[in-house]
DNA sequence: CAGGTTGTCTATGAACCCCT
DNA sequence: AGGGGTTCATAGACAACCTG
């Protein structure tokens, strides 16, 4: 199908259009165009999303150097609370409007469930809100069982490989095992934190019991179809490395 | 006791087949 | 076409055991 589009030389349009008459693109079938272009938008929108996390991570830095100076303010004899730094946006919203230093702010007030108090001690929670976002929180299943939610938690953080590969403390026990790597100490107590939140009554061993339980089950699961995955991959990808599906 | 491994069982959802 | 039953793959839960 060619185009009767008439486009000034050199712009991205008329290299569009240069492209969709090249020879290449004539040798392909509708079916496999339509593939491409389907290919080429997943992978769009998976760059525009890094490029947003990497803009909100540059944000949160400068966050968190602001609201170490101040505590540390705090801590050298200044008795002035230290108040919390702008909260950075993307795109004009609120990075982390639900969670704030800790705790919670309530967005909704059609909540669920009845949503209990924030904690009284924003600074034994830490900062650890940067890696739990609103939209993570969306994705998560926080109103049936802590267990859930701590899963829903690690699939959002993790890929499925990251989780096989990693345990929660470094440490392993099995001579024969391969030594796994720590997940982020901060990014455990994000969750633990954040399970507190949802499920006061659950203790850090028991939301570490339900991380460790998803790591097993993850590392478990690669074990035994690891060939299922690239047979899967190879699936995705018939055509070189049109197709990135992460 | 905490943390890790392995095996097994169960629930669930997708795929498939058959019948109306 | 679509509704219902069956099969299969997967995730999650649990228990038993090991290690430091």
């Amino acid at each position: 199908m060619r185009t009767s589009v008439r486009a000034r030389a050199g712009s991205p349009t008329a290299t569009l259009l240069s492209f969709q008459e090249s020879d290449y693109l004539q040798s392909r079938s509708k079916a496999e165009l339509i593939a491409m272009v389907l290919c080429m938008q997943s992978e769009m929108e998976s760059l525009k999303e890094q490029i947003r996390c990497l803009t909100a991570c540059g944000k949160l830095a400068r966050n968190l150097e602001a609201l170490i100076e101040r505590t540390q303010e705090w801590s050298n004899g200044n008795n002035k609370a230290p108040s919390m730094p702008p909260v950075a946006t993307v795109e004009g919203e609120a990075l982390m409007p639900a969670l704030l230093n800790g705790q919670w702010v309530k967005q909704e007030t059609s909540s669920r469930e009845p949503q209990p108090e924030p904690s009284e001690e924003p600074q034994r929670n830490g900062v650890y809100s940067e890696f739990i976002t609103p939209q993570l929180l969306e994705r998560c299943n926080t109103g049936t069982t802590a267990q859930k939610l701590t899963n829903d938690l690690l699939r959002g953080l993790y890929e499925r490989e990251c989780l096989a590969s990693h345990s929660i403390s470094g440490i392993v026990y099995n001579k024969r095992g391969q030594p796994k790597p720590a997940l982020p100490a901060d990014e455990v107590q994000a969750i633990l934190r954040t399970v507190q939140y949802f499920f006061p009554g659950k203790t850090d061993a028991e939301i570490k019991g339900y991380i460790r339980q998803k790591l097993q089950n993850e590392a478990k699961r690669l074990r035994r179809k690891p060939q299922l995955s690239m047979k899967t991959d190879a699936h995705v990808e018939p055509r070189g490395a049109a197709g990135v599906y992460t």
